[in-house]
DNA sequence: CAATACTCTACTGACTTTGTAGACTTTATC
DNA sequence: GATAAAGTCTACAAAGTCAGTAGAGTATTG
């Protein structure tokens, strides 16, 4: 599943991108907006902030900005960044590989070939479409 | 991510796979060769007796087999059984459709159409891989 | 300096996951 | 029909995760 710390995150960056050129966005705002609570959003925030996802200015006329232009950010990024890896298994995890304990045999496991391959259509998928293109899905 | 029971109840049901047509093998066999611990298996192989996906039989020489040919039971279907829906957001499965609370505009809302794309593909793959599939990938 | 706005740590309640316990039922065999 | 084998079912518990809140701290503007 994704979380609502996900789903929370990449609404706000889509609205990021959508202000993109437009100076910082207030959290208040964003929080409003979309309706998340704003001390969620917070932590939330921070932690794209620290993978470089956002950059922020404190203080009056602050907020929060892309910390690159839509094109540049893919919500695979900000998935990870907030859920954690896309793999299902961490067998199959490119950003937090761990084998099985118990799975001795790794090598011809079936199930971890299947969710390999779901792994990998998932990575595709959400590391190709960027901000920019989430952006332009919805009406304005 | 799966979950302990979506990966045991998997593996115990390629192993049940294997042996499909040789009689019915016993939980605590099962167990074993798979490192499961007993009692949980008894549930899971409970939740999947209940979707028709194994039959069982009480007393001596009693035991496990598949509900249906190994041909006949898809991946997706053991993993929907134990883990619930595919999907990553409720608002795109098929299963267990339920809106985002908070979404006001599900039409045009990036995050379903991208996650809607995640879960077909998801789907293709789990529910194209058969038993019989997973089961042959595995060196006897 | 005062107000604005982000930063960071820690906490809490609810829920889910991962088991375990134990009493019960059915079936085969002697 | 007694006995042992084996699955059935409900309930419980410890640990972990999620969703959200609290509050003190820091940087910036004017």
């Amino acid at each position: 599943m994704l979380t609502r710390k996900g789903k929370y995150g990449l609404k706000a960056m889509i609205l990021l991108a959508k202000e993109h050129g437009h100076g910082p966005v207030l959290i208040g705002d964003l929080a409003e907006r979309e309706a998340i609570p704003k001390k969620f959003l917070e932590n939330i925030l921070l932690a794209l902030k620290h993978r470089g996802l956002v950059h922020s200015r404190k203080g009056p006329h602050g907020g929060y900005q892309l910390g690159r232009t839509p094109e540049k950010i893919s919500v695979g990024e900000i998935v990870r960044a907030l859920d954690g890896p896309l793999a299902l298994v961490s067998c199959v995890s490119q950003t937090a590989y761990a084998p099985c304990e118990e799975c001795v045999t790794e090598k011809d496991c079936a199930v971890r070939r299947v969710f390999q391959e779901v792994r990998d259509e998932t990575a595709r998928i959400l590391d190709g479409t960027t901000l920019a293109t989430a952006a332009s899905m919805e009406a304005r």
